[in-house]
DNA sequence: CAACTAATGCTCACTTGGAGCAAAACCGCT
DNA sequence: AGCGGTTTTGCTCCAAGTGAGCATTAGTTG
């Protein structure tokens, strides 16, 4: 178990952080996203990890993301670290690096409201373009029906043995909640994955090498950023389910109405507005300042805001664990 | 927004890969352990990442836990990937590397038994040695009362301004479930970090270099694997709420009742028997085999294995979005 | 001032989650 | 064979939580 380890040996390494950072738009959630080094292609704003002067990968990553934007992050989570090789070949190239192995550490960051950046570089824009499957908002997009679901169904069939189509199937199906099965939005990465396996996506085909696809799901990124920013929105989709950081990205105060939005514009379906507002109410998260702000139509509705303070217990579902108030059996 | 790269001057940089591997044991879930490469302090099982061969994290961390234990990993999930300054001393310098910062990629493990061991470095045992705090199956442990609570309590009258004094008291009351709070379970990870700020472990004292604590609660580990380990731990008591990844744990077949036990060894507190039935009943997690299995006293039960059919949908709880079926807002 | 648009208030039926009672089935003993 | 002791199973109750929809109120616009 004690493993000889000649580190001197291994091969060289670079370590780079990506950024997913989202704000709040205007009727939908924007992320910060700009242009790959090599030109060409949209990519996540991305900036080296320098062990000599970073203490943690957050100090890093928060530093270079003020240098580069002029502002300030707030919330920030790490997501996931992506080691696969053949991710590295251009920001290696660049560095006149390309025996390097790059691998990269993926964050999360929201922040209230899509600022003006300071370079031109950087831009703010919707993630729909990216993943139009996912937005259920005003119902499920047509081109599930017109073009994914149908493509899957022949990837399905292309699979050698009956057990793999099964398989394949199965995976579909509980993924784009097929025949039955419910769509659930968390599945967001899982669903990228599987249209990247199919190759129903431009990625799918530029990594392999291969020619463009004469059709292909939302607009392609660089390296496997799409798939990081997918990444992202599973883990921001279930987070605002058992931690209140939708507060992380209203401003101060705000109507009943704005925070719905926003949380559609995450969760990617419409809520059902008295519910949403019960449900705000018995978790204690919003009080009324007593402002009201006259909208364009109907009835001005009460400014908001977070209280921070009764943030309740928090316990969660899915297996079902019946917990015992004391200690007997 | 487009940084200017000069990889070339970077510092160097090693990265390893830091297993947690559960396994259901007897009464308790087991963690396999190892001894710190400078020896003396128990350690999680490590090995470097080379990226000259391995093509994933994943493919080497399965290879050499292969080559280290002589079994195969069956569930495998990344946990975390742990990059501060000054986690690195003895792995660097133990290969040579002194200049070079070791970040490491911590991974969760499931397998089904704790099966025996090739080598006899590592070793099995129960996680609880290293959280004793987080075993409620007999109660609130004593070690609450006599010790944490009331050292947080004064740890928190030390804090200079009043601020700061109400600012560590509320998190010491959430995530210890003091006056009135809730205990969750889920959140071992900041009750450790919690404990390693207020100076209750003792790796605490170690990284200060301070001279050893008088007491200190639960066995410390070598480096951050203590924290690494609560991580797992937390993720993994979360994750068996939404996704069935408990059956990662058991063998094909198993009574109720040892599943229950399984589960409440994870969470750490005991369950309502006939409520986890019926829950895992309307989940339709598991099936009864005809067979029995004659235990100790009582009777019989019926042999379970778990249906990989029927895995419903799955939502969650926490902030509670009410979801709208069809399209209209 | 009427028509329209949202924000709010409230009710209802149905599903979940926490607890406890009771019967059933097997073990060891006397 | 009969009798506690023990554990598995089956069910019932009741309080909360969730999904939906109706009705009212308070502004804006033409």
């Amino acid at each position: 178990m004690r493993p000889e380890i000649d580190m001197a040996a291994l091969g060289r390494i670079v370590v780079g952080l990506n950024a997913v950072i989202f704000a709040a738009g205007e009727a939908e959630l924007q992320v910060l996203v700009t242009e790959s080094l090599d030109g060409g292609q949209t990519a996540l704003p991305f900036g080296p990890f320098d062990p000599e002067t970073h203490r943690t990968f957050e100090i890093g990553l928060r530093e270079w993301v003020r240098d580069q934007t002029g502002f300030e992050l707030g919330y920030v989570e790490q997501l996931y670290t992506f080691g696969d090789r053949g991710r590295e070949a251009p920001v290696a190239a660049l560095a006149g690096a390309e025996d390097a192995r790059v691998i990269s550490v993926g964050y999360l960051g929201l922040t209230p409201q899509a600022r003006t950046l300071k370079g031109d570089e950087a831009r703010w824009t919707g993630w729909s373009r990216f993943f139009p499957w996912e937005d259920h908002r005003a119902g499920r997009p047509p081109l599930l029906e017109s073009f994914i679901e149908p493509a899957l169904r022949s990837w399905c069939d292309e699979a050698g043995a009956p057990g793999r189509r099964a398989a394949r199937y199965d995976r579909v199906r509980v993924c784009f909640g097929l025949d039955g099965a419910v769509w659930n939005e968390e599945r967001a990465l899982d669903r990228y994955e599987l249209l990247y396996e199919a190759g129903l996506v431009a990625e799918a085909a530029r990594d392999r090498g291969e020619p463009g696809l004469s059709e292909s799901a939302g607009e392609p990124m660089a390296s496997d950023h799409r798939r990081i920013l997918a990444t992202a929105l599973s883990r921001l989709r279930g987070k605002i389910k058992y931690r209140p950081v939708v507060f992380e990205l209203t401003p101060a105060e705000f109507t009943l109405s704005h925070l719905q939005k926003l949380v559609e514009s995450i969760a990617g379906f419409p809520l059902h507005k008295q519910n949403f507002r019960r449900a705000l109410d018995r978790a204690g998260f919003v009080e009324g300042t007593g402002r009201m702000e006259s909208r364009t139509g109907g009835r001005p509705a009460e400014l908001h805001r977070f209280t921070r303070e009764t943030l309740k217990s928090g316990s969660a579902l899915g297996l079902t664990i019946p917990r015992l108030k004391d200690g007997a059996s």
